[in-house]
DNA sequence: CCGCAGACATGACACGTTTC
DNA sequence: GAAACGTGTCATGTCTGCGG
């Protein structure tokens, strides 16, 4: 399998008038790509600019940003030719490389506009360079710029960034640097299509977690209400565990609850809401198993959403309520 | 019935980080 | 600038139980 890494470059209505906004917030305007054998070694590059269509004028912070004149992409091809010559030299065994998650859900939105066949018709697996990188070599969590990266790793700087070819190859670079093949394991995926049905839904393992992306709900109390996402199953014996806390929320967005497994020990669910283009929405849910001390720091976190709560209250006399500790009603 | 709180919900922000 | 994501806080609500 290569691996396809790829960089975009858009630009976005310098007014915020147009009347396109809405359906096209960012114009691609290049495509960048390098391929990458199963070993990781280059074997082949794209790049290419497109004339733009939508917006005429360059948003004064991307001319800025990518050094880059309306004049010289007069030079590009039409979107919808490149991205036809990008899929064919893509090939046919491949994911997709990308530094941060926006890339792929821009070129799904630019296909969509032009009236061009999806890329897939749900959720695409990519690998998410910026993420391996944090997992590699910082704290997971942390997202890094591209440069920042590059000179972590002392990769020579040999062509200015913020282009989509240069950018493409920095990334390919840290793709390649980093060593321990675990790392490639933590596929992302991408919901611009979100899965329609149970047969679509995302199911997977990783070393340290598990990951569901759900169907799409009409609303978030049916979703919530779904025996499927208010399930806490042990990933490892595929048992419906019993909860020792029950779901709560200390934001209105995230839920979680910690459920106990005779043979693995304590588990975290972590459930969110995402919203779907067309005000649907889907749930994420990531199990992943939890020392009894983390278990602690869990329930410390509702019980503080509870005193805070509590305290507001009485502080603003008949005021308002703060954030209470369990916003769902998942069972 | 009213007033008062606590518990439970929810949306609107602000901040900090990244992408272009 | 605009968007996305995570985090946290604030400003609104409703529902329920208690005492009067």
């Amino acid at each position: 399998m290569n691996y396809i890494i790829l960089d975009l470059e858009w630009n976005q209505s310098s007014t915020g008038q147009e009347p396109e906004a809405a359906k096209l917030p960012f114009e691609i305007i290049e495509i960048g790509a390098i391929k990458l054998n199963q070993e990781r070694v280059m074997v082949s590059e794209f790049s290419q600019l497109i004339r733009p269509t939508v917006y005429r004028r360059m948003h004064r912070i991307t001319s800025k940003l990518i050094h880059m004149r309306m004049e010289e992409l007069e030079r590009g091809k039409p979107f919808t030719q490149v991205v036809e010559d990008f899929l064919r030299w893509c090939g046919e065994d491949y994911i997709f490389c990308t530094w941060g998650p926006l890339d792929l859900t821009e070129l799904q939105r630019n296909l969509r506009y032009y009236g061009m066949a999806p890329l897939s018709r749900g959720p695409i697996a990519f690998l998410d360079v910026q993420k391996l990188f944090s997992i590699a070599y910082e704290d997971r969590k942390s997202r890094r710029a591209l440069e920042w990266a590059v000179d972590y790793l002392e990769i020579k700087k040999d062509i200015p960034f913020h282009r989509a070819f240069s950018d493409a190859y920095y990334t390919a670079r840290v793709l390649a640097a980093i060593r321990d093949p675990e790392v490639l394991k933590n596929v992302s995926y991408d919901v611009f299509n979100p899965p329609l049905c149970r047969e679509e839904e995302i199911k997977v393992q990783f070393d340290t977690y598990f990951k569901y992306i759900s169907r799409t709900f009409p609303d978030k109390t049916a979703a919530l209400a779904d025996r499927e996402v208010s399930s806490s199953k042990c990933y490892l014996c595929r048992r419906n565990l019993r909860k020792k806390v029950k779901w709560f929320s200390p934001n209105g967005r995230h839920y979680y609850c910690v459920a106990y497994c005779d043979k693995h020990g304590f588990l975290k669910c972590k459930t969110r809401i995402r919203k779907t283009e067309d005000g649907k929405v889907y749930v994420v849910k990531t199990s992943r198993f939890i020392s009894p001390e983390d278990m602690e720091k869990l329930v410390e976190r509702r019980d503080h959403a509870r005193k805070m709560h509590s305290h507001s209250r009485k502080t603003a006399g008949k005021g308002p309520d703060k954030a209470g500790q369990t916003r769902g009603s998942i069972s």
